[in-house]
DNA sequence: CTGTTAGCGCTTTCAC
DNA sequence: GTGAAAGCGCTAACAG
């Protein structure tokens, strides 16, 4: 446990001043003689230093940190746009502080405080699904104090909050989806808490897609226990269903095993996200394709944003057919 | 995009000097009078004041930083201990630092650079997977450079490399799936890359368990689509495969069933890991089952400890028969 | 109990 | 081209 060099410690070696050490190692637009540029990165390797992100934060008032908010890491929705923002991240030599918003949106704020604290240059809130409108009202407010600090705020998945917004076109999507599904004239929906805009935004467009109304609606938990809860709401000569989400209908999926359907010869089953797992599943699902780990870069591009208004990135989505729902159509 | 107010806005706003503000606002164990310090609660509330935490971190030479290094977040398994870690981390105060190192070794010496540069407390290594002698040098030698910073390194699912280390009983998990499928005559080995101690370690378990030896053993990568590869190369008649993962599992099972076989039927699968999804397969998935997340909770425990000596936390496992075997045994 | 003051390690004018 | 010195915002002795 040996004190870490500092950037004294090289000058000292080098046998230059601290300025002079500090220009060659931390990019400095001044210029160095080449003698005294060596000397000094011979020093620092000698040494193993490695500058105090820290001191360079408190003396550059800036920091390379971009927040990282998520309900829950362990879905794969949520760890596919993760990718996608790690991957963007490095590339632009980010850091990501990341944390779990779980289920409380309170806990959203507080990271977000954190961040703040971290003069963090950004942060991206991923579908965070707040239950109550006094949460929500907070949030805002945090989200409010984070970009007054000259932070960049950036939604994904979940429209209606202050900064910029990586939304998929939920509703074309579930459009093209209802319209692929038409055929069936006994169709229900299993639908995540309807306070959600996206569950909104796809129930609408899945209606408006299939020309004719839903037998039945089940509203469940945006989760793998939601989906498998619903299976046994679905009333028998059902004979497709669209989940709004591809986590909630792996669930749905056994569950509807479980009371002896098959899939999809007695019942068609659809989701939407296309998380990679369901095209594992037997047989594949249909579901509307999103992009989750561009929708991840995407977001960070916004949130490296100098300044300017807030934007809203609509992401494509895109039908794609298996055999969960072949019979249908 | 306002200032931020620093510690001695508030302080000028209550009325008090620098070190008052800093001893109400800041735990401190010195005492304040309840005057002053409501005074200055009041006027941090007012002025939405947050500390500046560079500031902090060089002025108390520590931080609340511990970084994540993982493989691949968008791999069930990772996600499902990143999981664990984050939870376990907002429980203790900790802020989370995040990076995927993917294939490639000098991406994790990279990271650990950057978190020494954050004098991060400690550091999560999970499963990294390097391909040659000289990276994993490297990767040792960074380690050391980490370490004698006296931060705290932390490996999981790997061992062999410095510091403290969180492993599965894989052998023992391995055995115990071997001996389940030692009624099998025709049994072949999907397994990950040979130079994994984590891979010849469950296949040696396996073995043992089995207690005649495999007909075939096939390598492949360690990911769905290296499983969904090694279907092609099963030879016909087999009747079990042990997968060392079940990631690797889910993409074998989909090239089996390509090839028109029945599982269990006509043969029966086995994976390792216990990531959620593979009970909604059909046929649910038998597997050694980890507790991912507790792995990432106990990793970040480690990951606290003052100094001593290295430690090796070894997670018991638990076999769980599924349907997948269901004709097996 | 409260205030003064010297740093923490680095960047960045401003002189030389 | 190089160096001296003044902070960045906060903590922690050290005096009162």
């Amino acid at each position: 446990m040996t004190r870490q060099p500092t950037l004294n410690d090289v000058a000292v070696a080098a046998g230059v001043s601290l300025a002079t050490a500090s220009r060659v190692l931390n990019g400095s637009d001044r210029k160095v003689s080449a003698t005294l540029h060596d000397r000094v990165m011979a020093a620092a390797q000698a040494l193993h230093y490695t500058a105090n992100a820290q001191a360079q934060a408190l003396a550059r008032r800036s920091t390379a940190l971009v927040g990282l908010l998520l309900h829950d890491i362990a879905d794969p929705y949520f760890s596919g746009i993760a990718s996608g923002v790690l991957s963007a991240a490095v590339a632009r030599d980010l850091r990501v502080v990341i944390a779990d918003t779980g289920a409380d949106p309170d806990a959203a704020v507080a990271h977000l405080s954190a961040l703040r604290g971290e003069r963090a240059r950004a942060a991206i809130l991923v579908g965070s699904r707040t239950t109550d409108r006094a949460g929500e009202k907070r949030l805002a407010e945090a989200i409010g104090q984070f970009t007054a600090a000259g932070a960049r705020m950036v939604c994904v998945g979940q429209p209606g909050l202050p900064g910029d917004t990586v939304v998929p076109d939920n509703r074309g999507g579930a459009r093209a989806l209802g319209a692929h599904l038409s055929g069936h004239a006994r169709v229900a929906i299993v639908a995540g808490p309807d306070r959600l805009r996206t569950v909104r935004d796809r129930v609408a467009g899945f209606r408006a897609g299939l020309g004719h109304p839903e037998t039945t609606l089940v509203s469940a938990e945006f989760s793998r226990d939601g989906g498998y809860g619903a299976a046994a709401h679905i009333p028998d000569g059902t004979t497709a269903v669209f989940v709004t989400s591809d986590v909630m209908a792996t669930g749905l999926c056994t569950g509807l095993r479980e009371r002896g359907l098959r899939i999809p010869e007695d019942i068609a089953v659809a989701g939407f996200d296309d998380i990679p797992v369901i095209r594992d599943l037997h047989p594949a699902l249909t579901t509307v394709a999103l992009p989750l780990a561009d929708m991840g870069s995407q977001a960070l591009h916004l949130a490296l944003a100098e300044d300017g208004p807030s934007r809203t990135v609509t992401i494509p989505t895109r039908l794609v057919i298996r055999d969960s729902t072949s019979t249908g159509s």
